[in-house]
DNA sequence: CGGTGTGAAAACCTTCACAGCG
DNA sequence: CGCTGTGAAGGTTTTCACACCG
């Protein structure tokens, strides 16, 4: 997901596996969870189920970080809470920024899974003037044109966008040219950023679109359940093809149905 | 991501790859933006780079789909864009519901995104009563004990919760008794849900975390170029720990609290 | 020539299954 | 005994590099 550099070319060992590493936040949850209703140790296999995962991908995920576990007992929750936490960086508070303070912006503001996990809403951040000084979950908004000096004043190097895609390229430009170095985009654009910027993205449309893809997929498996679709697809091979331009003869698949209807333009 | 089923055990070449799948909402929308700008045809080259991947990837992803380019030319716009939507279920419309009508819930409302690419607001939903009839991005919120009622008379078969994590997991076991086999989740939660139903979830303090990390790896490097966090963590684990104990002696609560100061390196 | 489509290699991730420790 | 930690196997994804075609 990161447009910038690819992360450690894993010159040793210490490398985390990515997959691993994206884990770690589902795990101190359900770690912090356990650790409210003061349960003092936890098997990988309870663990697991509460974070969503397999047992044999958490205890393989934890092998990476060291052996904190103990043999024929499990995990000691506070202990596992606390490592985790310094493996992700959550001992110290990152003074985060969040640019555009629309509903989503605002949503942002107010959720309370930031502050709680070492992130620190430094400050709001909108273009529009009518915005200003407005507090928006308890935070005053700010204009843009002090984006820089508030960057620099606060030692941000987290940057939130959820401005509109338009102008999302240049905040980002922006945001980057003052210090920041990584960066949360929920705006519907690709972000282009230096070597060394990471940048994650949140694109709500796309995730419905592959949930669509999915569901589509079980509409059409339905009529016969199992060893099923195969025949279809492969009859619908010869069938289908509207042809890019040119000819039709090449093509291979071309699944269900028909050519024409919808689709704008 | 998905706590359903596995998708497709892979009976046979029908099955298009979870990661190419993942990837072709991001083609269509750098196609959309070619189709608007009228230009007829792109290279895997150019169009790869407006999707923020590299051309080899993009080319294999395609060729999942079947051949839809021309050698020495590239890919017709408008053709791909046709394809791609039909593939991903995008030439019919999916209503959808929205659960949980806080600022994230009206920032979805209001979401452009959605409208545009095949997915309709079928009802927004809320349990507060005095959300209700309150028009929010123009639609009025329901009440939740009408949940199932809208769910059966609009079909609708995918639902987004953006409700408090406190909630989620009944309003998902809701959803799913009234038909919904797609959901996208908002709260901070791990929904159970039955074989069948797909979940996708959206965290944001997880993506800010996984950020943190890479920031303070970057931090970590910027001294001495080679492996040197090795020690420094190496040296960590065996000073710092607060001991996996032996003696439970009951819980402590606060996470950061009372561990030691370590860490900043 | 320029650019697609694709086998084959490499990298990465997950799952298995069990040795070994507390 | 119960459960962790981990080599090894199996699967998936990415990348390479080049044959082949318009």
């Amino acid at each position: 997901m990161a447009t910038g550099r690819t992360h450690r070319p894993a010159t040793r060992s210490r490398g985390i596996p990515e997959a691993t590493v994206a884990r770690l936040p589902l795990y101190l949850r359900a770690l912090t969870a356990l650790s409210e209703r003061s349960v003092p140790t936890v098997s990988s296999e309870e663990l697991a189920a509460a974070a969503g995962v397999n047992s044999a991908k958490l205890r393989k995920d934890f092998s990476y970080l060291g052996s904190y576990g103990t043999r024929g007992v499990g995990y000691d929750v506070e202990y596992l809470v606390y490592q985790i936490s310094r493996e992700l960086g959550l001992t110290q508070d990152w003074p985060v920024v969040i640019v555009g303070i629309g509903n989503l912006g605002a949503a942002l503001a107010g959720y309370g899974g930031f502050a709680s996990r070492g992130f620190r809403v430094a400050a709001l951040i909108d273009a529009d003037p009518a915005m200003t000084g407005k507090p928006v979950a308890g935070i005053p908004v700010q204009h843009s044109d002090d984006l820089e000096k508030i960057i620099e004043e606060d030692g941000v190097s987290i940057g939130v966008i959820a401005t509109p895609a338009g102008v999302a390229q240049q905040v980002c430009d922006r945001l980057v040219a003052a210090g920041v170095t990584s960066i949360l985009n929920f705006a519907p654009t690709v972000l282009s950023v230096p070597d060394g910027v990471d940048v994650r993205k949140v694109d709500l449309s796309i995730e419905l679109q592959i949930l669509a893809f999915h569901e589509q997929r079980k509409a059409g498996e339905e009529s016969n359940a199992e060893a099923d679709t195969d025949a279809d697809a492969e009859a619908a091979v010869a069938a289908v093809p509207p042809a890019p331009r040119g000819t039709t003869g090449a093509g291979r698949k071309g699944p269900d149905g028909d050519v024409p209807a919808v689709m704008p333009a």
